[in-house]
DNA sequence: GGCTGTGAACCACTTCACAGCC
DNA sequence: GGCTGTGAAGTGGTTCACAGCC
């Protein structure tokens, strides 16, 4: 298997995992492409031709054992491993991720929170000490490196974190900043961004009949724009 | 231009808009697809071609003029208008984006706040009344009605949060639950989803050197810096 | 008979290369 | 000469349809 997996492909394997996970906790001793395709609402046949990238698993006839099918797509996935991953930004958003669920699960732990905030200096989040970003790749330990680091600064400060992670060794960003980065290739960038999602929204709202759009001009618009929208008043 | 552009050019214009932003904002009057492509690390051709879906605002020989294309992108985009959002789910992610730019950004605006604890019901979170969950799609003022649902709740309700939100009418739904969701098939689903980016970034990393960019065993990959994978066989 | 694994057809998007216009 | 706009070629990913195996 190894090494020519398509990434859309790479991008379905967890949605199989959370699938199998669930049928795994029902007791399902064995499952069917058919069942996999129906829970991650994709079509059979990508859930075969996806898994057949990483070795034939299945059996003719009768389909996946459950557990060993798990098994695989976690080994596929690096998850026999714990990855450690630094956040940088602790503003809403960063803390956020600290205590979210997703660093903390299995394959992932938290090895630094950096900021430049001196209020938060030296407190912990999540159990770990906050830390001036002059500090990032600044501990000789190189287990307490990160292989993964977080972005959530402000979108003005995004690109200098970027290169001090990297300068750091990391081989992952993701980034929650609105703002486009530049990296080595040989680091992994990827994007999660708000404000793309909601203009892609709009974008579709807007070309599918007139929805409940309120016109740009109007008293609604112009308060939503300050810094404390109130909505709903009376429509267009 | 209308409605035939692809997807993917679609999730690129949120990029070139503020790429103009920043050239209106240093006073640039005509920029050309070069420029716009290095600030949004893309080629030129791809600026060319998805300018080329909307229509052609570019002058040959000579390239865009800034404000005139921002404009037009803007406009296709559907941010002549202002669309009501509501959120569902105010824990720390929940609070974070309705404290976010993003939603009291150009638009947008935040038209409901729902969650079910007690203990915050009646609060205001940036500016907006957090009301029980059973009240969405409560109010007879079709202005108030959501036209984007976000889905910030924890993956257990997350489906009946959604099954909720359609029945209000939202035309999109944006999910940061790491679920699966269904829903009927006019409404845009889109996802946000921390532990398929991590587990992605973990595949990479655990074949490293078969990521985008560099090829597998060059001397470049083997030779850039450390893995720090931590423990192996960490039990499932 | 039933379900997997996979070549082949198909489709969406990207990149190329150049015609068209200033 | 320079840069846009766009057919045409190329690429990656999806879907089809069926051979292969239980």
């Amino acid at each position: 298997m190894s090494n020519n997996v398509p990434e859309a492909t790479v991008a379905r394997l967890p949605v199989y995992q959370r699938a199998l996970i669930e049928l795994v906790r029902e007791g399902a001793s064995s499952t069917s492409s058919e069942q996999i395709a129906s829970m991650a609402r994709v079509n059979a046949s990508k859930v075969r031709k996806d898994l057949s990238f990483l070795g034939s698993f299945g059996t003719r006839g009768s389909g996946y054992d459950t557990g060993y099918l798990l098994e695989q797509i976690d080994r596929a996935l690096g998850l026999d491993r714990s990855w450690p991953v630094a956040i940088v930004g602790l503003g809403n958003l960063g803390r956020a991720l600290a205590n979210s669920q997703g660093f903390s699960s299995r394959g992932f732990f938290l090895c630094g929170l950096f900021d430049v905030d001196p209020s938060i200096l030296g407190s912990r989040i999540a159990g770990v000490l906050v830390r001036h970003v002059d500090e990032i790749g600044a501990d000789p330990d190189r287990a307490a490196s990160p292989a993964i680091g977080v972005v959530a600064t402000p979108a003005a400060y995004a690109q200098e974190v970027a290169d001090r992670l990297v300068a750091a060794g990391v081989g992952c960003l993701l980034n929650f900043a609105p703002r486009v980065l530049s990296v080595p290739p040989h680091v992994l960038l990827r994007y999660v961004d708000l404000s793309i999602e909601l203009q892609v929204m709009s974008f579709y709202l807007s070309h599918r009949g007139a929805g409940p759009g309120v016109p740009a001009g109007s008293a609604i618009s112009a308060a939503a724009s300050l810094p404390h929208p109130v909505g709903m008043n009376a429509g267009a």
